[in-house]
DNA sequence: ATTTGTGCAAATCGTTTGCATCTGA
DNA sequence: TCAGATGCAAACGATTTGCACAAAT
């Protein structure tokens, strides 16, 4: 008997996990197809959550953190930590910066290749620098 | 009958206190000395905490947070987020990075003439660049 | 069949809040 | 005196954990 087909949305995905080292759960590929879906996002847990149940994928909370780690630790997803007790989720990887409104939340990616950092200094004995991350914080004019 | 005298730290913190605001109470003294007796500071709620009970000041959680707060607000300290769910606060208040060990916390501050940064877009329409925030991540070289 | 992932609920962590009591001017 | 500050314990929100069950290889 063969195989049921499988959309060739699903099998790019599964085949992207596999990629990733992650084995291809039905949640796994609901959460890689919003995510990855259409264009660069930002998302929190919360807010991945509400958008998989909107859009009737049953995934359990424990399983969304779960997910986003997973998702960030195969270099996936990227962190971004812009105040305390928020976790944010970017899906652009790439080096690139973040405007943050410290008055509504709102959040703009900077493309990598505008902002131009120079002068960082050696790091101390042992370390190396890992990433340089800018967050231009804004408030209302 | 004359006042009890004062040590002279405390006359000064006490100027500083009334200066920006604050009533010069027996825990906003004990915590401002601990804070800014010498050098820069990297705090967070937990560890002044600690180092309160330790000196023999004896403060509740409560009145930390209040008055991390309440200094933040007042401009003598300034807050740094480098990871969701734990607040620093820094001592040094002027234009400067830092850089941040992922593996171990540890946290050191680069002044402020030593970086450069360039290429800041404009903001979008009615929002103003507030302060642009440089962590150098380390990991283990 | 075995390994790995998932869901649920309880637990944890940092932080905040409500409110009675205390303190500084 | 009395507005403002403090302490305590309970409340909170985001995240993590433990464990029984389910699904993927």
């Amino acid at each position: 008997m063969r195989k049921k087909k499988a959309p060739l949305a699903d099998t790019l995905t599964t085949a992207r996990l596999k990629v990733a080292g992650l084995r291809p759960t039905r949640q796994r590929i609901a959460l890689a197809r919003l995510l990855f879906g259409r264009g660069n996002r930002h998302v929190s847990a919360e807010s991945l959550y509400d958008e998989s149940v909107k859009a009737g994928v049953p995934v359990s909370l424990a399983t969304i953190y779960n997910t986003l780690h997973q998702f960030t630790r195969a270099g996936l997803l990227q962190q971004i930590v812009l105040e305390p007790g928020r976790n944010y989720f970017d899906t652009n990887t790439g080096e690139h910066q973040h405007f943050y409104s410290e008055d509504d939340g709102a959040l703009f990616d900077i493309p990598g290749d505008v902002i131009s950092v120079s002068g960082v200094p050696e790091p101390p004995r042992g370390m190396a620098v890992d990433r340089v991350e800018v967050v231009v914080r804004l408030k209302r004019a």
